[in-house]
DNA sequence: AGCACGCCGACT
DNA sequence: GTCGGCGTGCTC
């Protein structure tokens, strides 16, 4: 007899059972599931036991101990990280060491784990909560009951979910977060395990915990970026991962938010997701409205250019006569070099896809990284003349000069730069505040306290070429929309005035119609589902052979498996040159019913020293 | 991936 | 003599 398990240590992806001899006195307590101790290298650590066969093997190293008679996992939750390893392309001894973080250095005999308990199927329900104020965000947690998986984008949501659940839920309610310390985590942990607590409210990662029975999982703002592993390998998006914790646990899902991803509308209109509102005759999904929307602000006039200010003369004014609080948004993302007229609001974009063109230094030519199209660049604004300006945008160095500027000797209030490196706010003053700041931001602002709000650099977001770059631009400016008092003033200053998504403010399923109608042209998802491939090297040219050699591979098993499938790519990574490698890549678009196990199938075909990023937030950054 | 081992340079 | 920085190689 031998016992094959999978140690709990993060391994490369070539690694996944380990097998090793059985005690005899051992022999009849084994089982699938358990936590097993195990020599590795020079070292006793922890194990899981995924199978025992009735092979000899002499040479084979000799189980340690049992843990824990009770199975940590059920042979069910074990498959489904086994399936989930090959989709993303790790050793399952990954998800495993995600969900057992807490235990490195912990015995457990002493300790009552309750048991998993097995479900009847049911048919089981996806429905979709769009929330439009905090009341009816409230509501959708008057019925909570036990079993609740919570998922949120980021830590501080956990806070304001907490605020809102009923108050007899409180002390069953347990948080999870991977910045809780490790004794933290093992003490939550266990509560989960053990069946003290059974509601949890936590971020991604909380989606690997060893549940032993869930009825409902909620992904609430369910279009945040930040539910995806964009970090961190293994680089998944809890709304695919959800889609197997429903099938493992036989239960409900729901998905909210007060700005319903452009995915999400796609599958309510299909029918797939049950909605919480009712939709209109021409199946819109939203009512439109003219009251109290953002005010845009046109600034591309020849006036404002030759004064070269960050702010137009009209907010200048109400900045510098301002009496409570005043929040100045701008972001920071996206790699590739774009253009933009500064005077205009031109940006070269590809005729084919009219996603923005991307500067390459080294050839002098603008190119699109979504279709063969490129041109020389010229530094000319064909519009209107003027000058083209290389990746435009704002430090909040410079905003901060210049609201010292406009506020000039007055100084009733604080000015604070808040983003991801900053983010400690003192607050030991109690004057008025301005606040320069990302969505880091977000957090600290005192809603009640902020009649001021300006949205000052979308124009360097609307050049990013990325297919996601326009619904996270559109979902930032519902988020400050959602959470700003009703009486505050909402600007958004922009080059482009004309564009689709500020046409969209009063009548939001425009922005989404036409959105989707562009990926669906581009074969994007959610109509198709993609994964990119991509890899880092010394040299520029081994990694741009080694991607072109791996697509075509990619390429020739898609032929022979019959797959719908195609490639984009390969291409230039941006940056390029990231963490002292150059990276080269491609993506797989899969137009099957089963994209998940095509791209398990084509897997295999990727060699060990490539990245995978199965449904990328961005197709671009390495 | 992550840890042990070993080679070599910088210091008491 | 010995501390430690990191390149190399292995995990049943």
């Amino acid at each position: 007899m031998i016992v094959k398990v999978i140690p709990l240590t993060r391994l490369p992806r070539a690694f996944s059972f380990f097998d090793y001899t059985i005690p005899e006195n051992l022999e009849k307590s084994l089982k699938t599931g358990q936590l097993v101790e195990i020599p590795f290298r020079s070292k006793n650590i922890f194990g899981i036991v995924y199978d025992i066969e009735k092979n000899d093997n002499e040479k084979l190293k000799e189980l340690k101990s049992i843990v824990n008679e009770i199975a940590i996992f059920s042979k069910k939750q074990l498959e489904m990280y086994l399936l989930l390893s090959e989709i993303y392309l790790i050793s399952p001894s990954v998800l495993l060491k995600m969900s057992l973080l807490p235990l490195q250095k912990r015995k457990l005999q002493k300790i009552a784990l309750q048991t998993v308990t097995e479900k009847a199927k049911k048919e089981n329900t996806q429905s979709y909560y769009f929330y439009n104020s905090k009341e009816e965000h409230k509501k959708i947690y008057k019925n909570i009951e036990n079993n609740t998986l919570l998922i949120v984008p980021e830590v501080r949501q956990i806070e304001e979910i907490k605020k809102i659940l009923p108050k007899k839920l409180q002390d069953k309610t347990v948080v999870w977060y991977s910045e809780l310390s490790t004794k933290q985590k093992f003490e939550n942990w266990l509560q989960i395990k053990n069946g003290e607590k059974t509601i949890i409210i936590g971020t991604r990662n909380a989606l690997f915990l060893p549940f032993n029975n869930l009825d409902k999982i909620i992904i609430d703002f369910e279009h945040d970026e930040n539910l995806k592993s964009w970090d961190s390998t293994p680089k998944f998006q809890t709304k695919d991962i959800v889609k197997f914790l429903q099938k493992l646990y036989s239960c409900d899902l729901s998905f909210a938010s007060f700005s319903p991803s452009f995915e999400k509308y796609y599958e309510i209109n299909k029918g797939q997701i049950e909605y919480s509102k009712k939709l209109t005759k021409d199946k819109l999904l939203f009512k439109n409205t003219k009251s109290n929307l953002p005010t845009v602000i046109n600034i591309s006039n020849k006036n404002f250019s030759q004064n070269k200010s960050v702010f137009s003369l009209d907010l200048e004014e109400r900045i510098r006569t301002a009496t409570k609080d005043v929040f100045i948004y701008i972001n920071r993302k996206g790699f590739a070099t774009t253009t933009q007229c500064l005077n205009c609001g031109y940006i070269a974009r590809d005729p084919q896809t009219n996603l923005p063109l991307i500067y390459d230094q080294s050839k002098n030519i603008l190119y699109s990284p979504y279709s063969k199209f490129s041109q020389k660049f010229s530094p000319t604004c064909p519009e209107c003349k003027s000058e083209l300006i290389k990746n435009y945008g704002y430090g909040t160095e410079l905003v901060e000069q210049e609201v010292k500027k406009i506020r000039n000797t007055e100084i009733t209030h604080d000015i604070i730069k808040l983003d991801k490196d900053s983010n400690q706010l003192e607050t030991t003053s109690n004057q008025a505040r301005i606040i320069i700041g990302t969505n880091a931001a977000i957090k600290d602002i005192n809603w009640k306290q902020t009649d001021l709000i300006i949205f000052l650099d979308i124009d360097r977001q609307l050049a990013i070429p990325e297919y996601l770059s326009q619904e996270n631009i559109w979902h930032n400016i519902q988020e400050i929309n959602y959470y700003r008092n009703e009486q505050s003033n909402f600007y958004i200053q922009t080059n482009n005035p004309e564009h689709t998504i500020f046409k969209s403010l009063g009548e939001k399923d425009r922005i989404y119609r036409t959105e989707l109608n562009t990926r669906q042209k581009l074969g994007l998802f959610p109509y198709q589902y993609v994964v990119k491939y991509y890899c880092g090297t010394d040299s520029e040219n081994k990694s741009k052979n080694l991607s072109e050699q791996t697509a075509k591979n990619v390429m020739t098993a898609l032929t022979k498996l019959a797959k719908n499938a195609t490639i984009l790519g390969p291409y230039e990574m941006q940056p390029k040159y990231f963490r002292k490698q150059y990276w080269y890549g491609f993506a797989l678009k899969i137009a099957d019913k089963n994209p998940l196990s095509v791209a398990k199938q084509i897997n295999q075909y990727i060699p060990g020293n490539f990245k995978i990023d199965p449904n990328p937030i961005s197709l671009l950054s390495p």
